[in-house]
RNA sequence: GCCCGAGUGGUGGAAUGGCAGACACAACGGACUUAAAAUCCGUUGACCGCAAGGUCGUGUGGGUUCGAGUCCCACCUCGGGCACCA
C-alpha cells in the first residue's frame, strides 16, 4: 500500500518553488496592491541547528504570508541571520577555527533545515549581520549616532569577567553571574562606548500606545524606562557654604518628614561632608561598596548597610539640622544619587531609620482611619505636621510645595527615569568594529566613503587579557595614519554588542542589495512599517527597545518614514518537552511522595539527595488535584513539562520530526498545540494525529492503490449540504487565520475532512476549494492535490477563496429550551420562526412540561434563531 | 515585595453573557486480518438509573443577571517579568 508519501511530495514541492522563485518579491512592483510585511525574529544560527521552538513562530508567519499573497497582497517575507556573538567566538577560543568559518557552516544548515519545513520565505533577500556589506550600513548608522552627540565615552565601572575576559552588560549578569557559562563577574572601571539612549526615554514610552502589541509586553517596557514625577529640591550642607547636596523625590509632599539623607557610596560630597572622626569610615565603606560584586550586592540586600558621614545638612523647608548617611541602598546611576530620607513614609527609609535608630516622623496621615505605627505608610492621605501644606492631600500638597521651593530657588518639578544609558562595546573580537580611530587621544570618526571597516585576522581569538579585544593585539590593523593630519592614529579596538546589527536589519530586508544607502526611500516608504512581527517574548524589553530607539534616530535624520518600525507584535509561547512523570526514591530506594521533594530535588525533612525515575502515564493515575503511583497511592508523582535543554535530555529535533511524519505534519502540529502566545508542552502522539489528518485527506483524494484519484471524486455540481460545509469552513478558516488562532482552524479543517470523507460523491469544486484553504498550513500536499485535482498553475499563486453567505443559510434551525436558565430539550423550528410559535412548540415537550408541573410561567426570554428560556416559580 | 498572565475531562485544548468539553490525543469495545501494524466504526466529565431521564460539574468563596467558564469583588495555586529606581 502506498501511503501518503510525504517526502517524495515535499522534495518535489520545494524544487519546484526554488525553480520557478514563486515566492520572489521582486524590486520592481505593483504599488497600487496593498503590502503585507511579515517578519519573524531572525535567529542567531548557533550549531545545534533548529529546534522546535524556532519553526513555531516560523510556521505562524508562513501561514499569514502565503495567505495574504492568495488574498492579493505584495508580501514581503524574509530571513536572515543575528551572527555575530559570543558562542562562535568561544569556539574560536578553544579549536582557532575562525568565527567566519563557524557561522557559515552554522548559516548553511539552519538554512537548510528552514527550506525542509517549506517557508516561503525570498532567498534572495537573506542578509547576515556579519556580512560586510551588512554592517557597513550598521557602522554607518553608528557614525549617525555619533554625529548627533548620541554616542559617547565614558569611564565607568562595568560588569567585568576575568573569565570570559570582557565586559557584560546588565542584562547579561543574572545573580552575579555571567548568562553564559555562569563565570563570577565583578565591577571594574573601563573607557566604553555608550548611547544616549535615555533622551528618547519620553518618546519611546509615549508612542508605546499606538502600538498593536500585548499589554505585558507594552508594560514591561514601560517599566523598563520607569518615569516618575517628583521634585529635584536643594539641601544646604552646614558648615560648607559653597555645597548643596540635591536629591529627587516622587514625594515632595513629605519634605517635612525628612529625618536624615543619604548619599550613595559613589557620590563626590560623601567624602567632602565627612567630619574628621567619620573619614576614615566613609573612606572604608565607599571602598567595599564600590568593591561589592554584583552577586555580593544581591546577598546583602537582606540587610541595610551605611555609615553616618558626621556632616548635617539643612531642611530648606523647616531650617532643620538632619544628619548626613552613606549608605549603598541609595544607587549612584539614578536621580542625583542622593535621597532624603522619610523614614514614615517610605519602606527602604523605614528599615534603615528603625535599624540605625534614627528618628521617624509622620507627616502623611490616612484619609480614613489610623496608619499602622509598625510600618511605613506610603499611601497618599492628607499632609500633617507640615507647615504651609497642612491639611492638603497628597495631590495638591505635592504641586503647592513644589511651586514654594521653585520661588525660593530650592527646587523644581523634574521627571526622572529608570532607563539608563545603553552601554554599547564589548571587548570581543567577532562583531562589528567601531568606525572610530583615535588622534593624540582625541576620537575621530572614519569617513563614510571608507566603510566597512572590516575585522582583521587574528592570532588568537583568546581575550587580551587587560579586559581589551583581541583587536588590540594586531598591530599592521590597529595604527594607521590620520588621512586628516597625517598624525599616527589608532583603531578603535573595541566592537559592538549582538544588539545592535538587529537594531535595523528589517529595513535592510527592504533593499539588501543596496550599495548607495541602507534602504531606498521610496521602498521604505512603501514597505515599512512591518505589519507583523512574531518572535519570543525573551526580545520583550531589550531588541524592541533598542530597536525602536534606532529607528526613531533614523526617522529624526529623514532615513525612514516611521516612527515605529513594528506595528504588531505578537509573542509566541515557549514550548516544552513532554510530560514528565516523576517517581522520587530515597538513597534506600524507598519511594518519596512528591509532596515531600523540594524545588532541587532534595527532601523537603531531610534534605537528602533523592533520585528521580521516569513512569509512563500508564504507571500513574489522577487523584484528586494530582497523580498518584498506580503501585502505591499514598505517593504522589510529579507530573510536569520543562523546558526543552540538552542536559534534561528532552529536546525534540525537528529534523526528526520531519523525516518521520514530513514538514506538513511538522507545520500542522506546531500550529495545532494551542494558541500561538501560549506556552505548551510538546507530544509526539499529538504529531502523529495530524499525521494521521494528513493521511485522511490524502486518502480522500487519492487511491492509495492506484495512485489515481478516488472514484468518489465526481464533476457533479456540489450539493446544499456539501456547499454548506464547505463555506463554513472557508468562513472559519479565513476568520482564524486573520486573528492568528490556527488551531482552531486546523480543527475546522479536520471537521470538513470527518465529514467529506462519508460522502459517496465528492465534487472535484468542491476538494479544490479545501485543498486551498489547507494549503497556508500544509503547502506541499496542498500543491500535489491541487495539480491531482487537475487545476492549472501553482497553487501558491491562486486566489484564496471567499465564501458565499447564501450557502450558510439554513431553513430549520436547532433552538435550545432552557426552564430557569437550564436547558431542557432542544426543539427545532423555522429559522424565522416568531416568539409565539417557538415557545408553543417548547410547552409541547415533554421534559419542559415535567419542569412546568405545578408552576406558573412568568417570564419568556426569547433571542430569536438563538434560544429560549422559560422563567417559572 | 511589586507588575503582568493563566487555572476547564486521563492529556493538549474549544466555547460574540445563551446546549460547557468542538477538534485532537489517550483509553476501552467492535470490524478487517492466520496474526499484528495500518485503516474504518462506536463509547468515553462524574454520579444515580434497565431506560426515559435526573443531579453535580470550568481553582475557592461571594456577587451581578432570566441565564456566568465568560462580567464584578476577595482569596488560593502556578507561570513570566521586575526587584533598594527614592
Amino acid at each position: 500500500m502506498a501511503k501518503y508519501p510525504f517526502s517524495d511530495i515535499e522534495a518535489k514541492w520545494q524544487a519546484y518553488w526554488d525553480e520557478h522563485q514563486c515566492f520572489r518579491t521582486p524590486d520592481e512592483i505593483d504599488t497600487s496592491k496593498p503590502k503585507y510585511y511579515v517578519l519573524d525574529m531572525f535567529p542567531y544560527p548557533s550549531g545545534a541547528g533548529l529546534h522546535v521552538g524556532h519553526p513555531e513562530g516560523y510556521t505562524a508567519t508562513d501561514i499569514l504570508a502565503r495567505y495574504k499573497r492568495m488574498k492579493g497582497f505584495n508580501v514581503l517575507h524574509p530571513m536572515g541571520w543575528d551572527a555575530f556573538g559570543l558562542p562562535a567566538e568561544q569556539y574560536a577560543v578553544k579549536t582557532g577555527t575562525h568565527p567566519r568559518e563557524t557561522t557559515a557552516t552554522n548559516i548553511n544548515r539552519f538554512r537548510e533545515q528552514l527550506k525542509a519545513i517549506g517557508f516561503s520565505y525570498d532567498w534572495q533577500r537573506e542578509v547576515s549581520t556579519t556580512d560586510p556589506d551588512y554592517f557597513r550600513w550598521t557602522q554607518w548608522i553608528f557614525l549617525q549616532l555619533y554625529r548627533k552627540g548620541l554616542a559617547y565615552q565614558a569611564e565607568i565601572p562595568v560588569n567585568w569577567c576575568p573569565e570570559l575576559g570582557t565586559v557584560l552588560a546588565n542584562e547579561e549578569v543574572i545573580d552575579g553571574k555571567s548568562e553564559v557559562g555562569g563565570h563570577p563577574v565583578v565591577r571594574k572601571p573601563m573607557r566604553q562606548w555608550v548611547l544616549k539612549i535615555t533622551d528618547y526615554a519620553e518618546r519611546l514610552l509615549q508612542d508605546l500606545d499606538g502600538l498593536d502589541w500585548p499589554d505585558s509586553i507594552k508594560e514591561m517596557q514601560r517599566n523598563w524606562i520607569g518615569r516618575s514625577e517628583g521634585a529635584e529640591v536643594d539641601f544646604a550642607v552646614q558648615g560648607h557654604p559653597d555645597k548643596t547636596i540635591r536629591v529627587f523625590t516622587t514625594r515632595p509632599d513629605t519634605l517635612f518628614g525628612a529625618t536624615y539623607m543619604v548619599l550613595a557610596p559613589e557620590h563626590p560630597l560623601a567624602v567632602d561632608l565627612a567630619s574628621p572622626e567619620q573619614k576614615d569610615a566613609v573612606l572604608a565603606y565607599r571602598e567595599s561598596a564600590l568593591r561589592k560584586s554584583e552577586l555580593e550586592r544581591t546577598e546583602l540586600q537582606k540587610k541595610k548597610t551605611g555609615v553616618p558621614t558626621g556632616g548635617y545638612a539643612i531642611n530648606p523647608v523647616n531650617g532643620e539640622a538632619i544628619p548626613v548617611w552613606v549608605a549603598d541602598y541609595v544607587l549612584w546611576g539614578y536621580g542625583t544619587g542622593a535621597i532624603m530620607a522619610v523614614p514614615a513614609h517610605d519602606d527602604r527609609d523605614f528599615e534603615f531609620a528603625t535599624q540605625f535608630q534614627l528618628p521617624i516622623t509622620t507627616v502623611v496621615a490616612p484619609v480614613e482611619g489610623s496608619a499602622d505605627p509598625g510600618v511605613a505608610f506610603i499611601g497618599e492621605g492628607l499632609a500633617v505636621n507640615s507647615g504651609l501644606i497642612d491639611g492638603l492631600p497628597t495631590a495638591e500638597a505635592k504641586q503647592k510645595i513644589t511651586e514654594w521651593l521653585a520661588s525660593q530657588g530650592k527646587g523644581q518639578a523634574k521627571v526622572n527615569y529608570k532607563l539608563r544609558d545603553w552601554l554599547f562595546s564589548r571587548q570581543r573580537y567577532w562583531g562589528e568594529p567601531f568606525p572610530i580611530y583615535f588622534v593624540d587621544g582625541e576620537a575621530r570618526p572614519v569617513p563614510e566613503e571608507q566603510l566597512p571597516l572590516t575585522l582583521p585576522d587574528v592570532e588568537s581569538y583568546k581575550p587580551s587579557g587587560t579586559g581589551e579585544s583581541p583587536l588590540s593585539t594586531v598591530e599592521h590593523w590597529l595604527h594607521i595614519t590620520d588621512p586628516v593630519t597625517g598624525k599616527p592614529a589608532v583603531r578603535e579596538t573595541n566592537t559592538m554588542p549582538q544588539w545592535a546589527g538587529s537594531c535595523w536589519y528589517f529595513l535592510r530586508f527592504i533593499d539588501p542589495k543596496n550599495d548607495t544607502c541602507l534602504v531606498d526611500p521610496g521602498k521604505e516608504k512603501y514597505w515599512m512599517p512591518v505589519d507583523l512581527y512574531v518572535g519570543g517574548a525573551e526580545h520583550a524589553v531589550l531588541h524592541l527597545l533598542y530597536a525602536r530607539f534606532w529607528h526613531k534616530v533614523l526617522y529624526d535624520i529623514g532615513v525612514v518614514s516611521t516612527v515605529e518600525p513594528f506595528q504588531r507584535l505578537v509573542n509566541q509561547g515557549m514550548i516544552l518537552g513532554e510530560i514528565e512523570y516523576t517517581l522520587f526514591r530515597d538513597g534506600n530506594g524507598h519511594a518519596v511522595s512528591a509532596d515531600l521533594v523540594d524545588g532541587e530535588g532534595n527532601h523537603k525533612q531531610t534534605g537528602m539527595a533523592l533520585t528521580a525515575e521516569k513512569l509512563t502515564d500508564a504507571e500513574v493515575e489522577k487523584r484528586g488535584e494530582g497523580f498518584v503511583w498506580k503501585q502505591d497511592g499514598a505517593i504522589r508523582i510529579a507530573a510536569r513539562a520543562h523546558k526543552m535543554s540538552k542536559s534534561r535530555g528532552n529536546v525534540i529535533n525537528p529534523d526528526v520530526v520531519i523525516e518521520q511524519y514530513g514538514a506538513d505534519s511538522l507545520r500542522l502540529y506546531e500550529m495545532f498545540m494551542g494558541p500561538l502566545e501560549q506556552v505548551k508542552p510538546w507530544s509526539m502522539r499529538g504529531v502523529e494525529g495530524v499525521y494521521r489528518f494528513l493521511g485522511r485527506v490524502w486518502r480522500m483524494i487519492v487511491d492509495e492503490d492506484t495512485e489515481q484519484l478516488v472514484a468518489a471524486v465526481v464533476d457533479t455540481e456540489p450539493s446544499p449540504e456539501q456547499n454548506k460545509r464547505l463555506h463554513q469552513t472557508i468562513r472559519k478558516v479565513t476568520e482564524d487565520i486573520e486573528a492568528l488562532r490556527f488551531n482552531t482552524a486546523i480543527s475546522a479543517m479536520m471537521e470538513f475532512v470527518n465529514e467529506a470523507t462519508r460522502w459517496t460523491e465528492r465534487p472535484r469544486k468542491v476538494l479544490s476549494t479545501f485543498v486551498s484553504l489547507l494549503h497556508p498550513f500544509a503547502p506541499h500536499i496542498a500543491e500535489e492535490l491541487w495539480q491531482r485535482l487537475g487545476n492549472d498553475g501553482n497553487l501558491s499563486s491562486h486566489p484564496w477563496p471567499d465564501y458565499d453567505p447564501a450557502c450558510l443559510v439554513e431553513a430549520v434551525i436547532k433552538i435550545p429550551v432552557q426552564v430557569n436558565g437550564k436547558t431542557r430539550g432542544v426543539i427545532e423550528t423555522d429559522a424565522e420562526a416568531g416568539q409565539e410559535a417557538v415557545v408553543e412548540a417548547a410547552l409541547s415537550l415533554a421534559t419542559v412540561q415535567a419542569q412546568l408541573e405545578g408552576k406558573t410561567l412568568r417570564k419568556v426570554i426569547f433571542i430569536p434563531g438563538k434560544m429560549l428560556n422559560l422563567v417559572v416559580g
